[in-house]
DNA sequence: CGTGAAAAAATAGCGTT
DNA sequence: AACGCTATTTTTTCACG
């Protein structure tokens, strides 16, 4: 992991579908090279796939929520996982500092669905209660470097 | 936006280097056909552009935290905006329900890095306080579909 | 890592429904 | 208006220095 390798994430995460040609410019290195490079980040994990970013507005579900979760005893990180993988409308979920034991994003049709899906979370044994917040206007979203 | 556009979509979402072809055959579609589709989907905004998924452990920055804003007056999302625009850790800012008026999502390099950056944020004048959460571990994340 | 040739894919034009 | 097909250009890929 060098500057070379900075270099190609952050051409890569500007635009996933760049060229090795673009790839290897940003970089200054060769098409192949620059192959060569990326094709060793996605295998070590640094890169962990490429994916299109939509516009939820777009999308049938754009309504999203930022869910506090609160548990009972102490469950592991493993077993929480576990319970919420089967949950599609939860996108993104960590154990946090502070007050709650872990947040969510989630991402449902409407109101109703995701209503629906908080349901499926507080049924999980493992989650005492909730807090959410609905998300009201997006202000802005950056990929993630 | 029919069931091709979303099948396309879906490709696209789970692998943004796809070849046309590939694409294609998700959809259906001919390679060119596909094409055309898909710079449709760009230009309409539907699709906002591709970016790689990078592993936060392997790069420099790997502190995550949620940061609730509560603010002075009033403030419109686009003076909000405007605002957290300049602040690179802010990775996502979005308005929200309940008694905090905005959800962010912030990365740095380190817990100093990230102190730092919430004094930013506080620094600016629409900002009362702040409620932060940093990220202990990442349980689950998925591609936003 | 770079170079250069072969294979694959992307792109643009054209005819069809 | 959208598709598939074909020809051309560009890009990817691989062997070698």
């Amino acid at each position: 992991m060098d500057a070379i390798d900075e270099a190609i994430i952050r051409c890569v995460v500007r635009d996933a579908r760049a060229t090795y040609a673009e790839i290897g410019k940003a970089a200054g290195l060769s098409p192949s090279a620059a192959k060569r490079r990326l094709d060793r980040l996605v295998a070590t994990g640094a890169i962990r796939g490429f994916s299109a970013v939509v516009d939820p507005q777009a999308m049938a579900w754009h309504t999203e929520a930022f869910v506090e979760i609160y548990c009972t005893g102490n469950p592991t990180p493993a077993a929480l996982r576990k319970a919420l993988d089967d949950i599609p409308e939860v996108i993104d979920a960590c154990t946090v500092s502070g007050a709650a034991d872990a947040m969510l994003y989630m991402l449902a049709k409407d109101i109703p669905h995701l209503e629906q899906a908080i349901q499926r979370v507080r049924s999980t044994t493992l989650v005492e209660r909730t807090e959410s917040a609905i998300v009201l206007s997006r202000l802005l979203t950056r990929p993630r470097l």
